[in-house]
DNA sequence: ATTAATAATGTTAGCGTTAACATAAGGAAC
DNA sequence: GTTCCTTATGTTAACGCTAACATTATTAAT
């Protein structure tokens, strides 16, 4: 069933057809219900190869991976999966790449910001499609969208804060990225807003892993009764503080609040489950996506940036006042 | 830069060029070398939505996920991520449904085992189109590849008697998936080829939950020193036990060993971290995609119903002899 | 009543590729 | 040297859709 059979039984033209399905309010309601009725009844489908040739698109969206990182991080694979339920939604489809090269038949490509190359992102740009990236670079040729990951971090303090925590500490890694600095100013900029002077000796710097999480908890062990809240920047860090704790008798969250950051899953690991600020990954995936839908369909739309906040998820780690 | 730019460069007819692209051994070496070269010279372009609407192809595959489970579950990423790389390299690309329509335009579906619905599959087996499944289904329709749950859970045990366990209990759930039961029976099997009789009492069943694991840890704490290795059916019973010993100050794997199944990352969050048999999910996503692309291409081939072998991880929670 | 604007529909041509059949040239067999 | 096969290449006609322009009918404005 092509769009001219269902012309011929209408007995209208192609294109008038063609209008129903892309266009329908360029065509009278009679016509539109005349053939919207025929369409259902003969399910028609609508070929898409032959509408992206027509409209010289390739109806594909690009997603890049990094030989390093592969493809089994969850991060990554949550972002896949939100850019990819918004893509099909608008009936484009997702090709993984892990090279980009101009001869890709594509129309535009999306790079997380955490599974990631500039030699690859470089490439991207040239070829001249859109692109638009997961994470805040400065870059006025690419769209993004990233966690605000300093108004997240204060929301988390001030959360501490609230339920009862004197003296915040912050676990701090040694990951090269923004969002390590702007978790840490969110921090301060609760503390500022509230009161209360910043101390130097409050931040442990770890590596970001469970044992990281481990170490900053043998390290702030002696300091308990004093420091009665933690924010961990990383959930796997908080879930190694918490094991640390918990494995030398010092009870979560009764002793001593914590919360972490990500909400990927891990933090559902760890007993007790640590309550943490989850990234919007899937909605900002999605909004990414449309993101870079809209500038395919409108190459001069203004650049966006923007960022969305985490979502406080309380699970177990906090005392509760 | 269409086929027909490079042949008139390359002074032949188009359909010298497409099979060069295409059937590139039906072109004498000479004439391919030539029109090869001009192809990277003048870094052509594929345009796959022609070359998909002159062969009567999407382009396109389908991947289904169930509303109920949605696409947060770190398996199903992994699964859409196997299947994408391949697809990819394929030049196929994904779109992701979670309603199956007769009028959906692409050439197959893949479904995960577990995350889906019989009614999905069934309005997909009736669109006529190829439709391949992770996990094993009676349906001579449908071809499918899984893990072996049943060699791997024997290997498991093998490998726990290899390390000195004398008795073995195991930790079932209550999911109602073949896989607890083929675990089982390979549980069984391993006892029973290595002259062990099997005991009723060192079966304990619990929810698959992390709580479920320490539940059974509280279960078979009373008999340490009798029991002294634990074969966990999934990696977050085997987490939950390992919190649970170890809570209760029980040494992990200096008084007991354990061994979880899965390997989806879970595994990496306990301390000490659970030895496990991982499920070769990335590995049978690819060539579950491949057999769809086979299908395709040739759908008199005939069905393929294969398992593939899990594959021993060796981390922290067994005793080595 | 004439002109202009708007709404609804149609005509034509082309998007870039490949399938199917057609042709030509070269070699082998008798 | 005719016949037959094989290999390499070409010609023609789709594949199913939509952009761009063209037409007609309808309404509004002067």
């Amino acid at each position: 069933m092509r769009i001219k059979d269902i012309a011929e039984r209408a007995n209208v033209s192609m294109i008038t057809v063609s209008r129903v399905i892309n266009t329908p309010e360029k065509v009278s309601p009679e016509t539109r219900e005349k053939i919207t009725a025929i369409l259902e009844e003969v399910g028609y489908v609508h070929n898409t190869a032959a509408h992206n040739l027509a409209r010289k698109k390739s109806g594909v969206i690009c997603v890049y991976y990094s030989k390093d990182m592969g493809l089994l991080d969850p991060f990554f694979q949550q972002f896949l999966v939100g850019v990819g339920a918004k893509l099909s939604e608008a009936n484009y489809s997702i090709s993984l790449v892990n090279e980009i090269k101009p001869t890709q038949f594509c129309d535009g490509y999306v790079f997380s910001g955490h599974n990631f190359s500039d030699k690859a992102l470089e490439n991207a740009k040239k070829t001249g499609k859109p692109v638009a990236l997961f994470g805040s670079i400065d870059d006025d040729k690419i769209d993004c969208i990233d966690t605000d990951n300093e108004k997240s971090a204060k929301t988390v303090v001030e959360y501490l804060l609230r339920n009862g925590s004197k003296k915040i500490a912050i676990v701090l890694n040694t990951v090269n990225g923004n969002y390590v600095h702007d978790r840490f100013q969110g921090y301060k900029d609760a503390l500022e807003v509230n009161g209360l002077s910043y101390d130097d000796s409050l931040v442990y710097t770890v590596d970001n892993s469970i044992q990281g999480g481990m170490e900053a908890a043998s390290r702030i062990k002696n300091r308990l009764g004093e420091i009665d809240g933690v924010f961990c920047i990383t959930d796997l860090m908080a879930i190694g503080f918490i094991m640390g704790m918990e494995n030398s008798g010092v009870k979560i969250p009764e002793d001593i609040s914590v919360v972490g950051f990500d909400g990927l899953g891990h933090h559902l690991m760890s007993k007790p489950r640590v309550t943490t600020m989850v990234q919007p990954v899937y909605d900002i995936s999605r909004s990414l996506a449309q993101c870079l839908l809209d500038r395919i369909n409108n190459p001069d739309l203004p650049r966006t940036k923007r960022l969305l906040d985490g979502k406080l998820l309380e699970e177990e780690s906090v005392k509760q006042k």
